[in-house]
RNA sequence: UGCCCGAUGGUGUAACUGGCAACACGUCUGUUUUUGGUACAGAAGAGUCUAGGUUCGAGCCCUAGUCGGGCAACCA
């Protein structure tokens, strides 16, 4: 069917290059991405924009995507990263065509270096990296040549093969690029290829005593596993150069080439997005763990209440320029609110515990009241809840003396009890500092919710949640608010970023009233508590003690 | 001082390759509502960093400047 409406989505300047190469004779089956994460921490949603680029490109184009994990430096790399990366990634519903290694190409890695030290365009160095850097020069003046520089190719050959055999200790050699100690590009500068490192490897175990570095290896990757775009962030600009210089020693025509183009990393504001730093965090304890819901992790989030589609959605509505991007938090929480609107089911649950006794109620009386599980979802049906004289409200909805445009509860002012009837106020109980600790009322027998009479169409200033005091559960809310007091908490080098977490990221709340239906919660549903906003059951949940942490706040109004 | 990027409402992203600056979030109004939610209707808010130039016409092209970011790890 024609659709001359059809809403033109712009291509973002990724797509762009893309739709240009297919337009130049690029074949869409030669299309292919990778995620390349290094296994030396937890997914982000910084990363959430790179992974969400490339296995959205994928999805898009049907082209396959790799997941590589990018392992070339056992000093910092673990198994545990890698699983937790890869279980992030499968929850976000993503499936890679391939799982690869970094490490899996050492030995193709080594070979071609060895044919470099023979065409004269690799050399082994034997200074301190002190001396190497003095020689490196400056952005502004030029380097000078290694003394080493010129070794005869069979004494390189033999000093790279008893650096791989184990014969030398870190830090006395290393593999070098003979490039231009000239050049304005700083990386041009004859850079290192490998070091020696004498580490456990996850993955290769012992095998191997020189390590190549990320230039040499992540082109070499791209190009050994045939991507056709290999996107990242905007900090690789510079290397570009040294990446294609490096593709150039290897390159055969009939192969793909692979393309390395920049985009601009995400940073979200009232929280920081790097990985030394969360590290800190986990590590000094000022949260707890990875999967803190406080954390931008993908795990935190998960953790939080998040939905994988929400955090999509977010990524998609940021857009890919190559502009530094500080998004507003905000942004996020309004697509989690839009996706967890339309899924959860409405409960009651009264965080902060104030007793209401309806005195014209028939003591032990208890009747069951219908309630909706989900007004934009027809099908979700109703349930019943126990009502009866003596019931918990918020203690926030209870204001002594409330004008009638506040929506509370006051002495001589009427409000809805949801799903209920219609009460008046009409006593405060006090204890000796004067806090009201119960307050007493009365209710309109008529006006029973859904009975259709006109004392229950009546409108009255306020409907407020509840829950039966004889008739609940007894839960944990963990109410989550931003972990950092500024939006930039990384801006100031002077500052401490640790100096401007918000003391009350993190308020626990014990004594939670909630009608029994959540009596059966299971850790990770997620529901709405009306009036309040999302929860999702965390995972240390028990049957004896449910804990419910708090997603996000409904929009608040006035 | 060198090189490389970038600059569009508060934030982010568009503007079909030069033709009245649009969308989302946020903000504010109103309507509906047994959630101060949702939904719906509407409003305010930028004249596109500055100055020149090319052009009938510039947010898009050119030049210079300003501001912001990146680049000198045996990290990725």
């Amino acid at each position: 069917m024609e659709n001359s409406n059809e809403e033109h989505k712009s291509l973002n300047f990724i797509e762009q290059i893309i739709e240009e190469d297919l337009a130049g004779g690029f074949s869409a089956n030669q299309l292919k991405f990778r995620f390349p994460p290094e296994p030396n921490g937890y997914l982000h949603i910084g990363h959430a924009k790179a992974f969400c680029l490339n296995f959205g490109l994928g999805e898009k184009y049907n082209a396959p995507v790799n997941l590589r994990f990018d392992d070339t430096n056992p000093s910092k790399e673990e198994q545990e990263f890698v699983d937790n990366i890869k279980y992030d990634l499968a929850w976000m519903g993503f499936k890679w065509a391939e799982e690869c290694y970094s490490s899996d190409y050492f030995q193709q890695l080594y070979d071609w270096a060895v044919l470099m030290i023979k065409k004269g365009k690799a050399y082994v160095d034997s200074q301190s990296s002190e001396d190497m850097a003095k020689q490196k020069g400056t952005p502004t003046t030029t380097g000078t040549n290694s003394p080493f520089r010129d070794r005869m190719v069979e004494e390189n050959l033999d000093l790279f093969n008893r650096m791989k055999q184990g014969k030398f200790k870190e830090g006395e050699h290393v593999l070098r690029a003979k490039i231009d100690m000239a050049h304005t590009n700083m990386l041009m500068r004859d850079p290192i290829m490998y070091r020696v490192m004498h580490k456990h490897h996850h993955r290769t175990g012992n095998d191997w005593c020189v390590y190549p570095m990320y230039d040499w290896t992540h082109g070499e990757s791209d190009y050994i596993e045939q991507i056709s775009h290999s996107l990242c962030s905007l900090e690789f600009k510079a290397h570009r150069e040294l990446y294609d210089w490096f593709l150039d020693q290897v390159y055969d025509k009939k192969q793909i080439r692979p393309k390395q183009r920049e985009f601009s990393r995400l940073n979200l504001n009232y929280t920081v997005m790097s990985k030394r730093k969360l590290m800190q965090l986990v590590e000094e304890n000022m949260v707890n763990g990875w999967d803190d819901p406080r954390m931008p992790t993908i795990s935190g989030l998960r953790r939080r209440g998040y939905t994988p589609a929400a955090i999509r959605d977010f990524i998609d509505k940021a857009g890919v320029s190559k502009r530094d991007q500080m998004i507003d938090v905000a942004l996020l929480e309004s697509c989690i609110r839009t996706d967890l609107n339309k899924s959860t089911y409405r409960m009651m649950a009264v965080l902060h515990p104030l007793k209401l006794v309806i005195t014209n109620y028939l003591e032990g009386k208890t009747e069951l009241v219908s309630a909706e599980n989900n007004p934009e979802d027809e099908s979700a049906g109703h349930r019943e809840i126990i009502f009866s004289k003596e019931i918990f409200i918020e203690k926030d909805d209870f204001l002594e003396e409330c004008p009638n445009k506040i929506f509370k509860l006051g002495i001589g002012k009427e409000v809805r009890l949801k799903n209920g009837y219609i009460i008046k106020g009409e006593e405060a109980i006090k204890d000796a500092n004067g806090n009201v600790v119960e307050v007493r009322c009365t209710y309109d027998e008529k006006s029973k919710s859904g009975s259709g009479t006109e004392e229950s169409k009546r409108k009255v200033q306020g409907t407020l949640h509840w829950v039966s005091a004889s008739h609940n559960i007894t839960a944990q809310v963990n109410v989550y608010n931003r972990l950092f007091t500024v939006e930039a908490p990384d801006s100031d080098k002077e500052v401490d970023f640790k100096t401007l977490i918000n003391k009350d990221s993190l308020s626990v709340l014990k004594d939670c009233k909630m009608e029994l239906a959540l009596k059966d919660a299971k850790p990770s549903e997620r529901y709405q508590f009306q009036r309040i906003g999302y929860f999702c059951v965390d995972k240390d949940s028990t049957t004896e003690c449910l804990i419910f942490n708090r997603t996000v706040t409904l929009k608040e109004g006035w």
